[in-house]
DNA sequence: TTGTGTATGTGAACGCATTCACAAACTATT
DNA sequence: AATAGTTTGTGAATGCGTTCACATACACAA
């Protein structure tokens, strides 16, 4: 194989990979062709060996991949063997969705603190996480968590950002629909729900 | 100007710009220069004159860009002119939250229909919106909801969304982790949040 | 050991999106 | 009316990602 740098697009898809990948090492699989992932997870057979490509030789010839191999490999690239602490602010509705949400765990994160600036939410819990002050956000430092996951009114968001850089937070995802400022260092992922939404029509009612 | 074809990346811009530029007009201001636009919502400002360039002259040069225009612009382009009908499957903790969550109005979009299969949950009301067994989805055909939400576990994904196509719905939008598969009409955008969150660590331990 | 069938790996072609650089068009001022 | 200062609009260059086509490699059977 060759050494390349692996483009942006492929490293989005490794997690689709990946989970498809997890699934079908739980279910007892231990290799797969890229034709049968393709239908699996939706990506084109050829894209996927492309893919795979960029990152060593997995596949054996007439036979498939072998599916642990993979799975150790991405993630080993996304970073997701260590296990990884984040922090999430906002305990409103789709935080503490967020905060319930099964989906973080398999692949390795574990959250370890919520916050809020409603009174009322201070001090409860949500899956054995206690919501603290959202005053109390520089606790992350102590805590050395380097994610932050912001789910509060798009007012507040840049605030938020501010006091989670300051904190010592390396990646922010953010749920608030609006563009937030941060120093180079900091990565900044938004996931517009709405804009998602927004699109629907477009694709559904042009000819 | 030249009429060409929108790239897709333009057409997944153009919610960003319509938010940002709903607020600004909100805020009273009337007109906006492409840099200072870029300012807000994150985006270069060549790219947002070369994206506005592919749809029309609403620039004024040496002035910049008249805002309610580029609105009505993007609105009917997006196909959100018409108020759109939506319905969401799965009430439960993401479900609620996408429910309740307020960014979906300011593009016109109503929500009047939910499901699940918990029947502790059935006939309970969220926003006003009696939540409906799930057997009951083709309801939709009668009421003519052309747009389907997808928040329930990823086991169950691939059967609600066949019963959501069988009710006549043309676009889903779907939170389960996982590709479902359907006939080519019908549009699918899945938003995968832990995927976002698994790309994390790459971003941020990464020399 | 030879042949058949299957599936990978990758250079090359292609297509699409971003970036650049600058001419064109407007305002404001004197 | 002329000049200075802005800002748009866009052809061309560049860069990136997808798609294609096929040589390569392996398994299995006879």
């Amino acid at each position: 194989m060759k050494y390349k740098r692996i483009p942006d697009e492929t490293i989005r898809r490794l997690p689709v990979y990946l989970r498809g990948l997890m699934f079908l090492s739980e279910d007892g699989q231990e290799s797969i062709s890229s034709g049968k992932l393709a239908d699996f997870v939706g990506v084109n057979s050829w894209q996927i060996r492309k893919d795979f490509s960029y990152f060593g030789d997995f596949g054996v010839r007439g036979v498939g991949y072998d599916i642990k191999k993979l799975v150790s490999e991405i993630k080993g690239i996304l970073r997701l063997n260590i296990k990884q602490k984040a922090a999430i602010v906002g305990a409103g509705n789709l935080g503490s969705a967020i905060l319930s949400y099964p989906g973080f765990e398999i692949y390795g994160f574990d959250v370890v603190a919520a916050f809020d600036n409603n009174p009322k939410k201070i001090g409860k819990k949500i899956k054995s996480i206690e919501i603290l002050d959202v005053s109390r956000i520089n606790i992350l430092k102590k805590k050395n968590v380097k994610l932050g996951i912001i789910a509060v009114p798009r007012n507040a968001a840049q605030e938020i950002a501010n006091a989670l850089v300051e904190a010592g937070v390396t990646g922010i995802l953010n749920f608030s629909p609006c563009y937030i400022v941060v120093p180079r260092k900091v990565k900044v992922m938004t996931i517009d729900i709405a804009g998602y939404l927004a699109r629907m029509p477009y694709y559904t009612l042009n000819g």
